[in-house]
DNA sequence: TGTACATCAGTGAACGCGCGTTCACTGATGTAC
DNA sequence: TGTACATCAGTGAACGCGCGTTCACTGATGTAC
């Protein structure tokens, strides 16, 4: 059995800091940062094993210490970078102010979001379309659970009462549709100026679908 | 010099079938269709050009009669991928039909391109988020110039007057990004069904933007 | 506190394999006369 | 039409390299007593 007792971190934990568990953790924190670095340039289908390996600073072989393959190492990448993507949503949920003003609490909160998750945001876009399969529907699955959470919300909304489920579900797929398209021009964007350009665009783009909405079963 | 007389081929160019130019063309073309093939999986960044060369049946030297590398053969088939997506879009152009109808035939004309260049839409889709980074860049230069054919479009439609340049670029940005997903989803549909829902959210979707891009300046 | 033992993150050699690219070649197709 | 020569798509051996994975190992950290 294991101990009864859990014995506080003494000194002795030294070396380069922290228990052993906590250094396991930092190399495994490592193999993610190193990863979803790496796969900038062409996908996460195109990684290897030993980059990543060779990137952390370790042999090859430690990798298996940490995932029993690279597709679990891409699940894993898939799974943190939606959990930066939920952070976002709840962000933005938890604003629900006036309504003239969610549009632009909802940029500026994925402006936000994007800049300071970058890579997490970089690899959804990028894998959504392109990953090894299993990775590619893990995305594909977690994205629908998405536009599913924001349609309830958008159900909270003043002047929806018109709207059906199916309408509901249409419209959401189509905001998260543009955000996805907004969070890759933002990643993008190679200058400050450009990036002003593309939060713009996206405000415009985002009350445009909001109006054509509200329209939809009252004006047409 | 070369021949100033070009004799007829005649039925000594045989073996299978054409002339060495014909046979050359057909071999480039099973290069092109095998790497559309093989990239579907994980991406072009991921091909290897010996797969390629297994696939068509040619021994791995002899694609360099045909491309210089990999990304040559990238580079083209970008190239290739965007004659079918503008081949669409000059269909959906030509109808022009009464305003009430636009919706639908466009949609319609896409679903008929989709399936006809599959696997050139797909590489679009792909590549356009995970590519290499040259082909990546290629890919995306062309779409903005299919949004800048979109908003020069659109402007000839009635009711539009209000519209300043930005924003139709704006507009017809969100159409280009909602197609492209629409596309993404259709060449992901499973069945005949799921696919009928994905065509009707395009439709409502579409309705949508158009609504409020036509409230854009006089309603709100 | 001190000692003896267990755990386990990381090591390093080794494997067989597919990779891109080089090179000299072959032999059918094409051209000149 | 017949012959001699040029072209060139495709061949096949060879190269050095990075790949994922195996295995027995080391030595610091952690645990039991």
């Amino acid at each position: 059995m294991a101990g009864l007792v859990v014995p506080p971190p003494g000194p002795e934990a030294g070396a380069r800091g922290g228990t052993r568990l906590e250094r396991k953790g930092r190399t495994r924190r490592a193999i993610l940062d190193a990863a979803l670095m790496l796969s900038e340039d062409s996908g996460f289908g195109a990684l290897s094993l030993r980059q990543v390996a060779k990137e952390v600073g370790i042999v090859p072989t430690a990798f298996y210490r940490h995932f029993d393959s690279l597709e679990a190492l891409g699940l894993a990448l898939v799974e943190e970078s939606f959990e930066s993507l939920r952070a976002m949503l709840r962000d933005i949920r938890r604003g629900d102010p006036s309504y003239a003003d969610v549009v632009d609490l909802s940029i500026d909160t994925l402006v936000e979001h994007v800049h300071r998750q970058r890579t997490h945001f970089l690899f959804i876009a990028r894998e959504r379309a392109a990953g090894p399969p299993a990775v590619r529907e893990e995305v594909r699955r977690d994205i629908e659970l998405c536009e599913h959470d924001l349609a309830t919300d958008l159900a909270a909304l003043p002047g929806t009462d018109a709207w059906s489920a199916a309408d509901l579900r249409i419209l959401s797929n189509l905001i998260v549709t543009a955000m996805v398209a907004t969070a890759e021009a933002i990643l993008n964007a190679t200058d400050p100026a450009e990036e002003q350009r593309v939060v713009g665009t996206a405000r415009t783009q985002l009350r445009m679908v909001l109006i054509g909405a509200l329209n939809w079963r009252s004006g047409s």
